[in-house]
DNA sequence: CTACACCCTGTACCATTGTACGGTGTCAAG
DNA sequence: CTTGACACCGTACAATGGTACAGGGTGTAG
């Protein structure tokens, strides 16, 4: 097993160490003990991939809060099934709201882009104009984009 | 055209007055001017949707700061058309790399939910292991240890 | 014309999410 | 056995994104 100090794991997730140690804190990551016969903490590798998922998920738009909600999804049997599917199910409607909304700002993202270098009248000027038109009626060139999910 | 008072506008795009002057503040909307004759500022329409956005890109993990410069992206000729169209292009990958993490996530959620009322062996039984083996039935191969300490 | 809800401006306060710092302990290379 | 890098712990400070008054003005229903 990989193991390693605090200062490692940071540099290897690519935080500070003093995150790390909020993370703690925070209850999100567990804190190893100090080993009893002095010295420093120890750290196990999948301590990384879970500051690395904690990093990407509030990238996404998730608070701690909600982060510590999802890894403590557990499904297994000592734990309430009910309970956890519910939980993560509702967590799953709202991933799924969330690419429905990036979806959308990329197909306007795509409508700029493409009305750029365009030096006729642009009909889809702003991310506003954009997601208001949602297309091609504005004589731009027609940017239907119908991009397979 | 629609008009409001800020109070208005403020319910209808689901935030509190003090929200949208703090928007006003940070100039993610305009501020109304003040009628010549006095009384109340009148806010069009379009800033309840422009309101509305900015409150769905923040659940997307848009920065303030970001959103600002989504709204300032104008495909317009008075503007350098190839500096707007890098920005958009940059904010493009980025929406693309966050629906990719998203479907990630989604798939792990997937899986949880599908092993918990199961009662037999459980092989993905957190978030990080449902991200670490990467998929259930369909066997992906994906080359990466599974140790059990 | 009075009550009452709502607007305006300014300032103060707050939660979340870190980041920095000071003083001390530990360890390993030279 | 000294020295430098890093760990540990506690506390303080900071940026972001609001939220809450206080003390006044305005507009309309009754």
């Amino acid at each position: 097993m990989t193991t390693m100090t605090i200062g490692k794991a940071a540099r290897l997730s690519g935080v500070g160490v003093e995150t790390v140690r909020f993370y703690e804190r925070r209850g999100l990551i567990d804190q190893p003990p100090r080993p009893a016969n002095g010295g420093f903490r120890v750290y196990p590798e999948p301590t990384v991939e879970r500051i690395r998922f904690i990093r990407q998920a509030q990238e996404l738009g998730f608070s701690l809060a909600e982060i510590a909600g999802l890894l403590a999804l557990r499904a297994d049997p000592s734990a309430d099934c009910a309970e956890v599917r519910d939980h993560a199910e509702a967590k799953l409607d709202e991933v799924e709201r969330k690419i429905a909304g990036l979806e959308h700002l990329r197909q306007a993202l795509a409508q700029i882009i493409a009305a750029c270098p365009g030096q006729g009248a642009l009909g889809a000027c702003t991310i506003m104009d954009a997601l208001a038109g949602a297309g091609p009626s504005t004589a731009v060139g027609k940017q239907r984009n119908e991009r397979r999910p």
